[in-house]
This record gives structure tokens, C-alpha cells and sequence, in this order.
DNA sequence: ATAACGATTAGCT
DNA sequence: GCTAATCGTTATA
């Protein structure tokens, strides 16, 4: 579960499809070439928001992992809005069902109402704004796991897991750019 | 200083 | 399925 309190009131969705990313070592991360000013979060204490900015007009934030110093990091891709469905609605207009309010990276980010404002924040510190907390446990059988969402380096890492069957779940697409060759290796 | 690009989405065909 | 929208970050000079 993610939580997140803003002006106008808590949004908190149950978070059903993530990606993974390593450091230095992964073509496809934000760290691959080093620290910069915008990913330094992600060099510092697992447990906290890196949020980024992309296609001049989104977006998504990540949980930090590993130990500090590591810039390794989890994207949070999509979730299913289970308190504060009015404000989310609000932040999300012209949306029609319930489960795309937060079906999607950038979209997930919009409903919660997180900006750059949120980045650095301390995720389980249980006073800060931006929590991420334990929500009713997913059994491993329903955890699927398949290629990431748009990612043209290292396309074939099955680094992206979800729950099966949810509806809150971002629809597949491939890396645009580079590798032609061959198809993502099914979803396991 | 400047150019190229991107862990996307909404809207239209 | 295809594309425009839109700008911060990064690399290059």
C-alpha cells in the first residue's frame, strides 16, 4: 500500500504491478550512468521516493532499494485507488472507470497527487507524508512476472511484476527502440 | 549554449 | 494501431 497525504486529503492505493531496476549494472536504470542531480536519490538509504520527470509532462516515482549506495530501485507502475476515490477522481478528471485512476506509471503518480515535491521523502517513517505500508499479503501463485513496460535496453529482464488478473494492471508494450529481434519471453 | 531524447498518456482512426 | 503533446535531463561543444 502506498499512502499519500496532500492538502486536500489522503489518497492510498494497493499497489498492483511494479518494475525493477538496478544500478550501474542495468542499461535500462536511471543510474546506469552514474550519479546525476536528478537520480541522487536513488545513491542514497533504501526506503525513499525517486520521483522523475518524463515526456515533459509525467510523473513516476520509485521506491529506493537496497543498501545505500546501491541505486537500485522499484518503479511503482500501477495500483488500485482504495481510499480517497473522490480526491483521486478529482486529480484524474475525465476518467472513466475506477480502476485506471492509478493504471499506469504516470497515472499512479497523478492520483496520488506526487510531484517533485514528494522526491526524497522518507517512505517508512510513519510521520511523513508519502507512506509505504504493508496491505493484505498477495499469494506468491498469483504474482506473475514478464518483461518491463517500454524499456529498449535489456528488454528481455523479466523485471516487471504484477498481480494476475487485476484490472489495475498497465497494459503491455514493448521497447520501441533498438533489439527488433524476437519476442518478449512469455509471462510467468 | 544547444540539441536530442525519454521507465507515458490521451485521443483519434 | 498511431501520433502529438511537452520540457527536464543529459551529452556534447
Amino acid at each position: 500500500m502506498l499512502e499519500v497525504d496532500g492538502p486536500q486529503g489522503t489518497v492510498a492505493v494497493r499497489l498492483s504491478e511494479v518494475e525493477a531496476y538496478a544500478g550501474p549494472v542495468d542499461p535500462a536504470s536511471h543510474a546506469y550512468r552514474g550519479r546525476t542531480p536528478r537520480n541522487a536519490v536513488m545513491f542514497g538509504p533504501p526506503g525513499h521516493l525517486y520521483v522523475y520527470f518524463v515526456y515533459g509532462m509525467h510523473w513516476c516515482c520509485n521506491v529506493v532499494c537496497g543498501p545505500d549506495g546501491d541505486a537500485s530501485a522499484v518503479l511503482l507502475r500501477a495500483g488500485a485507488v482504495v481510499s480517497g476515490l473522490d480526491l483521486a477522481r478529482t486529480r484524474r478528471p475525465g476518467v472513466r472507470s475506477d480502476a485506471d485512476l492509478a493504471r499506469g506509471p504516470a497515472r499512479l503518480a497523478a492520483a496520488l497527487g506526487i510531484d517533485r515535491a514528494a522526491g526524497g521523502a522518507d517512505l517508512l517513517d510513519p510521520v511523513s507524508s508519502v507512506r509505504l505500508t504493508r496491505g493484505d499479503p498477495v499469494p506468491d501463485e498469483a504474482v506473475r512476472r514478464g518483461p518491463r513496460v517500454g524499456v529498449a535496453a535489456a528488454g528481455e529482464v523479466p523485471w516487471r511484476l504484477w498481480v494476475a488478473g487485476d484490472r489495475t494492471v498497465s497494459p503491455y508494450r514493448p521497447g520501441t527502440r533498438g533489439v527488433p529481434a524476437g519476442r518478449p519471453p512469455p509471462a510467468r
